[in-house]
RNA sequence: GGUCCGGUAGCUCAGUUGGAUAGAGCAUCAGCCUUCUAAGCUGGGGGUCAUUGGUUCGAAUCCAAUCCGGGUCACCA
């Protein structure tokens, strides 16, 4: 239990017993850090309480604050700043939780829950490559997937892949019209890159081709509809559905083409999945539950044939779920995947990593489960996100107006190369040490800045105003990660911490007030972690390893390590900092960076 | 129009059960390397927390209304 946690029980237990009549609980008593320009450690707040204790909140404070202290053992003092109870916390007992948590290189892992979560992001279209807006959802998803595990879940990573539809057969059109037979290895483009150049090359023919079509007399609704290159496309889908072998054969052989331009892609992010689902497979399974609703009646059939649900006493709308021509739609392809995932693996709890235009979407998908009685419907969760904009607006792949995720990855290892150059960083390292760091700092930035804003927001990326490498960035973490790896070199300590080096740790001296900050700060990270994963929100664990790396860099600053007052103290920073550097590559872990040990 | 989300320093953002004088980073200005890595540290300037009203000991935080921006409401995915 952490300290904030120890401290609520302790005061309810103390004002219970000091004040027996009153029916006080856990709720009243509010606790923060105490603020920097008061001394103490923990501020418990006396307001709450006056109206029940019928005391002015200064008395309450001081029969409280006697009582902790005499108590518990956990302080050593308090003062009484209007209404504010600041309790000093003993050195005694940040000292003990040094010894306890100081070489657990897994602190802040909670205790399993026997809870199964399935994680489901990237779900990639494959009809283009990655670009920027799917960086979000990948790292996100990933960066969940891990909070969930040390918050004590079992996670499985799921991949849904969307590899059939009208979409797809627009790139496998265009490209049977204009590639003269083009593949990956006789243009040397990257697959996934190939077939998007086609997709692009379709949106461009239809466009001349509907211009056209105006031009000869035509409005723009029914050219829109009547473009040749967009009946190709239709008479493409339906013949794909109807299993015509030469289609099948085409979609394969473009797929596979895609999956290795993926696979190169994910290898250099550093994401890997569990499990992949290809919607190619599940979207029948969809068709099977819309076809039992309507037997039980849940939905209902119109004139033309057509299958919809309808919704309207929970105030949204009617919805279809299968098409006149008995086709399913994507809402019914999402009904099958849905259920699938939990029946095949047993889920608790199944997370969808998803941008929040189809909030609408996810809604509605969890209604109609529950309409139909499904128990996943309980389970799902919207992770939803805000999309990536540029400047200029929406990223646009039909317009190509994209930043491309391979390229912006390739640009960030650029970015860390060129500065540490500039700043004359590269002495000492081997090319192939060289490698490994510009890619752990040009990948770390991209994945922080992508995943220290509260994912609900949408952010606007300036592909002009570059990455920065400074301030609140993992390069920042990074360095202080590799400060304190160089003390710890140089004093002949393992970067891991040792069980055996604090066994010998004791402190005689009062601690100082940076030496205490760091110590509150590290003590809290079990928290931050708990929350990160309650609110599915990854950027708090950001934020506290910044914050945690600044209060480092502003200890060094102030105390030398190696050269401490005397040996006590030094036993007592090395063992602080070697915790920090293990925390800090715990957070950063979770996100999917990676920490050097040298920089 | 219905509905959902957002609006905090010039810019990008923290600020979660209501708590003390609203915090970081970038940018800008002034300092700090003979001392454990200056990709760092210290300090200055910069705010009607969109607006108005309400709830109370106390509101950026809760409630209502309004303004602004965005998403969504397809036999698209």
């Amino acid at each position: 239990m952490t300290l904030t946690n120890q401290l609520k029980q302790a005061a309810l237990a103390a004002l219970n017993q000091l004040f027996p009549d009153a029916a006080i609980n856990i709720d009243m008593i509010a606790v923060n850090e105490t603020k920097p320009e008061f001394t103490g450690d923990y501020t418990l707040v006396l307001f709450p309480l006056v109206k029940l204790l019928r005391q002015k909140p200064d008395a309450i404070g001081k029969t409280l604050g006697d009582h902790l202290v005499a108590n518990t053992g956990m302080f050593s003092g308090y003062a009484i700043v209007s209404g504010f109870l600041n309790l000093r916390v003993s050195d005694a007992f940040w000292i003990s939780f040094l010894k306890k948590e100081g070489a657990n290189a897994w602190y802040g892992n909670k205790a399993a829950k026997g809870r199964k979560v399935m994680v489901e992001y990237s779900s990639p279209n494959t009809n283009k490559p990655l670009h920027f807006g799917h960086l979000r959802n990948i790292f996100l998803g990933a960066a969940m997937s891990e909070t969930l595990k040390v918050d004590g879940n079992e996670v499985v990573k799921a991949n849904l892949i969307n590899d059939r539809g009208i979409h797809i057969c627009k790139s496998m059109i265009a490209w049977q019209r204009y590639a003269n037979g083009a593949t990956p290895e006789s243009s040397g483009i990257k697959g996934d890159h190939l077939v998007g150049d086609y997709y692009v090359k379709f949106n461009d023919i239809y466009k001349e081709e509907i211009a056209a079509l105006i031009a000869g007399g035509m409005d723009e609704k029914q050219a829109a509809k009547d473009a040749p290159i967009m009946l190709e496309a239709q008479e493409m889908l339906r013949k794909w559905e109807a299993g015509d072998k030469e289609t099948y054969d085409l979609w394969q052989t473009m797929n596979s083409w895609v999956y290795a331009g993926f696979k190169v892609s994910y290898e250099k992010m550093g994401i890997s999945f569990d499990k992949i689902y290809y919607e190619s497979d599940t979207y029948l399974l969809g068709k099977k539950l819309a076809l039992d609703g309507l037997d039980k009646g849940v939905l209902f059939k119109k004139e033309d044939g057509s299958v919809w649900i309808d919704l309207k006493e929970d105030g949204l709308d009617e919805k279809l779920l299968l098409r006149g021509d008995g086709t399913s739609v994507y809402m019914t392809q999402d009904l099958g995947t849905a259920k699938l995932k939990y029946d095949e693996c047993n889920l608790n709890q199944s997370v969808y990593v998803i941008a929040d235009e189809q909030n609408y979407h996810m809604q509605v998908l969890k209604l109609i489960l529950k309409k139909l009685g499904e128990p996943c419907a309980d389970g799902i969760y919207h992770l939803s996100y805000g999309m990536v904009e540029l400047p200029s607006g929406k990223m646009k792949s039909r317009e190509g107006t994209v930043v491309d995720a391979d390229d912006m990855v390739a640009e960030m290892v650029n970015l860390a190369r060129v500065q540490a150059e500039e700043n004359g960083k590269t002495a000492g390292f081997s090319p192939e040490e060289l490698r490994n760091l510009f890619n752990m700092i040009g990948l770390g930035a991209l994945k922080f800045y992508l995943l220290r804003v509260d994912p609900k927001k949408k952010m606007i990326f300036d592909p002009k105003e570059s990455i920065d490498l400074h301030g609140y960035t993992a390069t920042f973490i990074q360095y202080a990660h590799a400060r304190i790896c160089s003390i710890l070199r140089k004093e002949q300590r393992t970067i891991v911490p040792k069980p055996e080096d604090l066994e010998t740790l004791v402190v005689h001296e009062e601690l100082m007030a940076l030496e205490k900050k760091l110590l509150r700060s590290l003590e809290h990270y079990p928290d931050v972690l708990s929350d990160a994963a309650a609110e599915f929100n990854p950027s708090s664990v950001c934020n506290y390893a910044f914050q945690l790396a600044q209060l480092f860099n502003t200890f060094y600053d102030v105390h030398s390590i190696a050269k401490a007052e005397n040996e006590e103290k030094k036993q007592l920073r090395l063992a602080i900092a070697t915790m920090t550097a293990s925390v800090l590559r715990h957070a950063m872990n979770l996100m999917g960076i990676a920490l050097p040990e040298k920089m």
